[in-house]
DNA sequence: CTATCGTACTATGTCTGTCGTAGTATATCT
DNA sequence: AGATATACTACGACAGACATAGTACGATAG
């Protein structure tokens, strides 16, 4: 069974996270969730991975965060996509199309 | 200007080198030119980057030297594919399907 | 005849996104 | 009462990519 292995995602968890913040802000566990059902269970992104992102990503000023209680009773940490985040979202789609083109590139049939 | 960065093209540079190694052995030198050619110069793989994935992958068994000299009097070691190799190049391009269908469904048109 | 460029590498250490493991804490379900 | 879901944090390890540097030789230019 083939998998998507991590070297091979590696720099679009950002992504996919601003993918989903662009319909408001989110948190830790709803977007492993989304990941996961987006891409009907292809892909999971790792607990630790994720958190971590969101520290990164705060600190290159992607998004922001602010803490609420939830509906029920916890305390959760929010995230919204900024307006550099967006950025970063297009250019990393630009890059995406680009990546895309190359890789395709390197790819053949192998008939034997 | 948008490039590929390393974290995206990450877990791809084995499956370039194959890709080139599929028309019988090469060596370090001329695949980087070909990488760079026939991404059109998108693409340039790092002399480092190439040879330490030389390393690995001869040590994962999907690739096998041998030193020639070559027709300028040079010393080079060559590389060449293996059964083994082959069957991790299938299945790359397995996960490459697979990937490039799950990134995209997070590549979002942004109206505005 | 000397310097530069292209060729063909090797050595060494750093960076960083991802991951493994573990732990904390509360709410809800069985 | 224990399991499961939720919502995180801490810490260290891993590995592919990269920066920097150096070696060596042949061909070419001035």
């Amino acid at each position: 069974m083939i998998s998507i292995s991590s070297d091979v995602i590696r720099g679009y968890n950002d992504t996919f996270i601003l993918y989903l913040l662009l319909d408001g802000p989110s948190y830790g566990y709803e977007i492993s969730k989304k990941i996961r059902e987006r891409s009907e269970g292809k892909y999971m992104i790792k607990e630790t991975t994720l958190y971590s992102a969101f520290t990164r990503m705060e600190k290159n000023g992607y998004i922001e965060s602010f803490s609420q209680n939830a509906e029920n009773g916890k305390r959760r940490t929010y995230y919204q996509i900024t307006e550099a985040g967006l950025q970063y979202y297009r250019e990393k789609q630009e890059e995406w199309t680009l990546t895309k083109d190359v890789v395709e590139r390197f790819m053949r049939r192998i008939t034997e």
